[in-house]
DNA sequence: ACGTCCCGCCATGTG
DNA sequence: CACATGGCGGGACGT
């Protein structure tokens, strides 16, 4: 027993922890609790503790009951618990020294990172109050533990450092690592309640992936940048981002808007309040958030349907309780931490992103990228699912609630690594880089990008959206946005699969800051795309991509039940991959001025060529013009929507792009509009009335300093919509608008006229488009399976992978 | 007094 | 039905 016991302390502790962050905390910290400075302070002393055999065996029993235990797991191994051992060697394998490194990088990056965080506009995070600190006591050592640990002791965050310290960041990819939770549970002296809420959290960044009932596979940090990247993908087809700019400064209140109709989302099973879900959601609002800074608040409203409503102030209250544990966990992992952001009205807590955030990944070279590699590599990747987001803000008319749609979120069951991951951004070696940050600031420009591109019928499948919903904008609100669209596949798709999307992005990095090019692609219809682009000649056909895209879609969902049923690694990887394409598209080196669009264009979409992906359309914003400025440039080929635009337009299709000014696009009205595929989906976007525009999908706005830009992206919508050619979207969202309080945005509608795009040096704000999003979720249902929808317990999630929710 | 959030009841799911 | 999960919120702890 103790031998385990030790062992795993061994493992865990000593290492990494220990040696950097002391140094650290020390400086810092304050107070607070568990910070993952604390972490890795306290860690040892936990470790200590927890280490002593006498805890965990006193809570367990015996010591022999630890063997029993254990043993399963590691089994798997080699040994089992013994395995304690064995992951000690497998940590040593994996190379403490990394992990060590990156360890200190995390630990003391935040620091760096904090003071770097600029001011934002609206919010300022307080630096100083950053600190982390590791309070907790962690000052006690070791023997106390048993004393009796106060409160704090037995946080979830500590817990969670205990826990992570129990395996290694980077466990060596053949060898699985198996986690019993029982096992666990008992050796960390706490009941099995309070690991499911850790797993649970650990799950959604696919730091473990279940396997079976109480046994979960480890994968450390591995995909935890695929996933991230994931998640930030989806964030902002969601709208994500725009939603947190409206909560943020908008006061309660109004944020909503949402929604729409979909209305499927409702479901709301289990399984879509699932913390799992929660967690996602929460990291998505960090990968979006300009500042990476959300605000409990903010958070708790974006997350519940309904936002503040007297009625739900229960429901606030509860949601705020679930995001500090969620909190607890990521600020565990070194990927939050807790700050206060002042605003008008006072003070409020929040949480800052210590994690990546750009994920450069791929930034390979520019631009490239490989997507696909994103994507693909890892079966794991979560699920996602998202969703709901929109719904909550929808929320507001319970009318929306009504429908579910069923998630389907079916969890992964485990993923098996099996594919081989790329590296996307890097992993490999170094795990994480939380450089990001630095990057925003200095480096800033290139962006690059990648892009992903990912026509995959997988997308569209999950886009169905509930047919219901469809209908919806009317009944939103003009402005709205809703909808985005949004691929449905968030929820319950990991998010890989789903996230190949269909748009490219385009960043160009070479244009100086100020300047920007966005390139949207259709992301549903490929086809249609690349042939526009090239050549002139216009287009297709709108009709046909539909069919396209029906056919695909149901193709897609076919997938989807399969993979559900059988493994989701499968079909991520398989999808994904191609989606790459897209990226490659940009240069990053493009010339600067705006002029130079065109001939960019061309390159990216010779790149993109490849497949359907290519960038149907290109915005571009000028350095130093604002969103006003912004020239959209449509491709020729674009359907009818040429004829709408206005001058340039015409000339559409000889051309194979148009530009068209920003200043042009007011003319055209925004339009939300919902189709419907075949019965499945019906999808709502917004789009200009014009016709041309495709619906880009995202739009990457580069700018300068400061971090990313935020981009929006919108999500694909693949349908054509069925009369117009709707395809466009807009979103705008453009990045950078420091804005302060300023604006509103109109939700909807485009940014064009907003400032937005120039970034400006300061922070990126995002834009303003709000709008829609929609859930997620609810469309992820897609499949709507019905069946499923009680599923929603956890358990299901494995095992079922497939099925649907739906509610 | 208030922000956090532990604790564990008990609903939901599973086998 | 027993067991596994995990939503949920009362109410305690810390400050």
């Amino acid at each position: 027993m103790e031998g385990e016991c030790l062992a795993l302390k061994d493992l865990t502790s000593p290492r990494k922890h220990f040696t950097v962050e002391p140094e650290e905390d020390g400086g810092q910290s304050e107070q607070k609790e568990n910070m993952y400075t604390e972490r890795r302070r306290s860690t040892p002393l936990k470790s200590a503790e927890s280490a002593v055999p006498a805890l965990l065996i006193n809570r367990k029993g015996a010591t022999p009951d630890l063997a029993h235990i254990t043993p399963i797991k590691h089994t798997a191994l080699t040994e089992p618990w013994t395995p304690t051992a064995n992951l000690k060697m497998l940590i040593s394998a994996a190379s403490p020294d990394i992990r060590d490194r990156e360890m200190k990088k995390v630990l003391f990056r935040p620091i760096e990172n904090d003071k770097d965080k600029p001011a934002i506009p609206d919010t300022v995070v307080d630096d100083a109050e950053v600190d982390d600190s590791c309070q907790f006591e962690a000052v006690d050592g070791e023997d106390d533990a048993e004393k009796k640990p106060s409160r704090k002791q037995k946080s979830l965050g500590l817990l969670c450092q205990k826990f992570l310290a129990l395996y290694p960041d980077y466990p060596p990819l053949h060898s699985p690592i198996w986690i019993s939770l029982d096992e666990v549970a008992n050796s960390l002296g706490v009941e099995r309640r309070r690991i499911y809420d850790i797993v649970n959290v650990l799950e959604s960044l696919t730091i473990v992936g279940r396997i079976a009932k109480n046994s979960y596979t480890w994968y450390g940090r591995q995909r935890l940048e695929a996933t991230l990247e994931e998640l930030q993908r989806k964030g902002r087809q969601q709208g994500y981002h725009l939603q947190m700019e409206l909560a943020t400064e908008a006061g309660p209140g109004r944020e909503d808007d949402g929604g729409e109709g979909d209305a499927g989302n409702a479901g709301c099973n289990r399984k879509d309040k699932s913390l799992r879900i929660m967690s996602q959601k929460f990291v998505m609002l960090f990968l979006v958030s300009k500042t990476q800074t959300v605000t409990l608040d903010a958070a708790a409203k974006i997350l519940i349907e309904e936002s503040q409503d007297s009625s739900s102030h229960s429901k606030y209250k509860t949601k705020v309780r679930r995001l500090y544990d969620i909190a607890n966990v990521l600020t565990s992992l070194g990927l939050i931490k807790k700050v206060h952001v002042r605003e008008e009205r006072g003070r409020k807590p929040a949480f800052k992103w210590l994690g990546p955030v750009e994920f450069s990944n791929s930034g390979n070279a520019g631009n490239t990228l490989n997507v696909a590699a994103i994507t693909p590599p890892d079966p794991s990747a979560r699920p996602v699912t998202c969703q709901d987001l929109r719904k909550a803000k929808m929320a507001r008319h319970a009318s929306f609630n009504i429908t579910p749609t069923s998630v389907a979120i079916q969890r992964q069951v485990s993923s098996a690594p099996s594919s081989p991951r790329r590296e996307l951004t890097g992993l490999p070696n170094h795990p994480v880089d939380y450089s990001r940050k630095a990057m925003s600031s200095s480096t800033v420009c290139q962006l690059q990008f990648g892009n992903r591109t990912e026509n995959h019928p997988s997308a569209p499948l999950q886009s169905n959206i509930s047919h219901s919903s469809s209908s919806n904008s009317s009944s939103l609100p003009p402005a709205s946005s809703h909808p985005t669209l949004l691929a449905p596949h968030l929820h319950p798709e990991p998010l890989f699969t789903s996230s190949p999307s269909p748009h490219c992005l385009a960043y160009l990095p070479s244009l100086s800051q100020p300047s920007v090019v966005m390139l949207f692609r259709t992301p549903d219809k490929p086809d249609q795309i690349p042939e526009g682009q090239r050549s002139p000649r216009s287009d297709s056909v709108d009709g046909r991509k539909r069919k396209r895209d029906e056919s695909e879609e149901a193709e897609m969902v076919k997938k989807q039940e399969i993979s559900g049923l059988e493994d989701r690694d499968k079909m991520r990887a398989g999808p994904q991959r191609e989606a790459s394409e897209c990226s490659q598209t940009v240069d990053t080196r493009t010339p600067p001025s705006r002029p130079a669009g065109l001939s960019r264009e061309q390159v990216f979409s010779e790149n993109s060529s490849s497949e359907h992906a290519q960038p149907s359309h290109y915005l571009y914003v000028p350095n130093n013009a604002g969103l006003n400025s912004l020239n959209f440039l449509l491709s020729a080929g674009q359907p009818p929507a040429s004829l709408t635009l206005p001058p340039s337009s015409v000339p559409a299709l000889a051309l194979p792009y148009v530009l068209v000014p920003s200043a042009a696009l007011p003319h055209y009205p925004l339009v939300t509009s919902s189709l419907q595929q075949q019965g499945s989906d019906a999808h709502t976007k917004l789009s200009f009335s014009l016709p041309a525009m495709m619906s880009p999908a995202h739009f990457m706005v580069g700018a300068a300093p400061y971090s990313v830009a935020a981009a929006s992206d919108l999500s694909r919508s693949p349908v054509p919509s069925p009369s117009t050619p709707e395809q466009s979207r807009l979103y705008g969202s453009a990045a950078g608008t420091p804005r302060s309080p300023s604006g509103p945005r109109q939700s909807v509608s485009i940014n064009t006229s907003e400032p937005l795009t120039p970034h400006t040096p300061k922070e990126p704000t995002v834009s303003s488009s709000k709008a829609f999003f929609q859930t997620p979720g609810t469309l992820g249902s897609v499949v709507s399976a019905a069946p499923a929808a009680r599923k929603r317990g956890s358990a299901q999630r494995r095992l079922d992978i497939g099925h649907p929710p739906a509610i």
